[in-house]
DNA sequence: TATTGTTATACTCTATAACTATA
DNA sequence: TATAGTTATAGAGTATAACAATA
């Protein structure tokens, strides 16, 4: 270990650190405009795809399932989020967002300009060549992480 | 505002995600199995370059001062970091890491291999793509944010 | 008077363990 | 017995405000 990678290679690590860090910075910044923290943000733009039990919520923040209590909580007390029960397993409380909370989150989502805004400067051919290239470098498994990966019940109850 | 991008760009959007989320929790990880949070191995890297006042790695981590009291009194308790005091003003502490601090910090930046190996995929002429697309993405002025920025002393005391 | 670092306080996030109600 | 969600607890990060030492 610690071998040492070529300048270039060292260079886009460089650059990668700063996406990251800019990309946290920015979101952050839009979650506080709306006085919510990092994770409530997080957690209110994940029920805006679809209502989810805890436990589900707690794996997609890869956090334990009595964190998302105290958030969800919170986010509820403010209306952006309800628990309902779920009809097929009474241990089960689905979270799901309110009316205000989606608007809340569009609102979030409309703030958050840094993955568009940058993308601008680039033409389109530009854009496309970014995508083979961070395509490749996640690997084939990433390219939908936040869509479509957690629409299976994964239960096979019936 | 809300406005829809093309779902190229949308794309290209999900997969900067996916690059942030990567990297942080494989940063977290990398941290964690040094026993320090991720917050700590951010100062422990950031003085590992040079010793810095309290106060200029809260400019760096872009928090409160308080708070980098406790960071550096936590690593201070384990002997990787310590408090100088600055010839040219009693007022400031300068915290720097120990020797057995700089050990962990080489051990850290060694095991962060996100970066490097997904970029191992690519070919040269690719990084290199991807390096020049970064760059425009990030702007002119971010190439190098964490290496040479704080070099100067921004006193012009003498 | 302004600045550096600290303390005190309060809030949030986090993991762990014990509890309950369901399955 | 196992699982979903909760509670209680403790540790860490964060912002705010007030303070001592120094400039």
């Amino acid at each position: 270990m610690s071998q040492h990678a070529d300048p270039l290679t060292l260079e886009v690590v460089d650059l990668i650190a700063s996406v990251v860090t800019r990309y946290h910075e920015e979101y952050e910044e839009a979650a506080c405009a709306h006085n919510l923290t990092g994770a409530q943000a997080r957690v209110l733009s994940l029920l805006s795809h679809r209502p989810m039990p805890m436990r589900k919520v707690a794996v997609r923040l890869k956090c334990e399932p009595s964190n998302i209590t105290g958030i969800v909580d919170r986010l509820e007390a403010r209306d952006l989020v309800e628990r309902r029960p779920d009809p097929s397993d009474r241990r089960v409380k689905l979270a799901a967002v309110t009316e205000e909370g989606r608007r809340t989150e569009e609102r979030l989502r409309a703030s958050l300009d840094f993955a568009r805004e940058p993308l601008a400067r680039l033409t389109e051919q530009e854009r496309a060549t970014l995508r083979d290239l961070l395509r490749r470098m996640l690997g084939e498994n990433a390219e939908n992480a936040d869509e479509d990966e957690d629409c299976r019940d994964g239960d096979a109850k019936d």
